[in-house]
DNA sequence: CGGACGATTCTCT
DNA sequence: GAGAATCGTCCGG
């Protein structure tokens, strides 16, 4: 496509200051970003327009509630910028550790607005209408090419990253998706999208 | 080592 | 909107 020949060489990643800001302020920040990831297929990238934040030994929701510390959640216990990648139902999905070290919070990349590799990402996905590429959090790493290798990676540096983007004019906030059994934490608006946006992966 | 369990997706109706 | 597919992780025996 187009704009293809943009990436890899113009953006830097994004500084490990930018993830220590507090977690539900990340994942508004993260809103707009552009998320890339080189591979030897090549490289695709698209506009992060959904993200959910999970806070960790009091949300009920997250996998680290009650400090549940376990070979899958322990890069959430770690410093922020870290990848937590984890398989669920035979998808992959991506987060983002956010806090500090020993507050296990994460951000989950819900969907994104495909920018550059489009030819790739359809490829991958299989399908044919663009907007069933990215528009949920197991389509997205699919797309993208994101797998269990990412695991504990730097988003500071190559070939995953995250780097400046647009600025979304509105931000809308509403409970998570997928976590009805989760007691009073299932109410939480803790799910940000850029409003508006055919990516999102529901609208409610 | 077996069984239960999803922060999902896809295919119908 | 409901139901099946499908598999890595976790926990109990």
């Amino acid at each position: 496509m187009s704009n293809d020949f943009i990436i890899p060489f113009s953006f830097q990643p994004l500084p490990q200051s930018f993830y220590t800001q507090p977690t539900l302020e990340l994942a508004k920040s993260l809103l707009g970003c552009l998320l890339v990831n080189e591979t030897e297929s090549g490289t695709a990238s698209g506009f992060i327009v959904e993200t959910e934040a999970y806070m960790g030994p009091e949300d009920q929701a997250a996998h680290s509630f009650n400090n549940r510390r376990t070979k899958r959640t322990e890069i959430m216990f770690g410093p922020a910028g870290h990848v937590y990648t984890y398989v669920m139902h035979t998808h992959c999905l991506v987060n983002v550790v956010s806090s500090t070290i020993e507050k296990p919070e994460a951000i989950l990349i819900r969907a994104v607005e495909p920018f550059s590799g489009k030819e790739l990402m359809k490829e991958r996905r299989k399908v044919d209408h663009i907007k069933n590429w990215t528009n949920g959090p197991g389509k997205l790493t699919k797309a993208l090419g994101i797998t269990m290798s990412s695991y504990g990676h730097l988003l500071t540096e190559r070939p995953l990253f995250i780097t400046e983007g647009f600025t979304p004019a509105n931000i809308s906030s509403g409970p998570r998706i997928g976590i009805d059994n989760s007691g009073e934490a299932k109410d939480y608006p803790w799910r940000f999208w850029v409003t508006g946006n055919p990516f999102v992966s529901k609208s409610r």
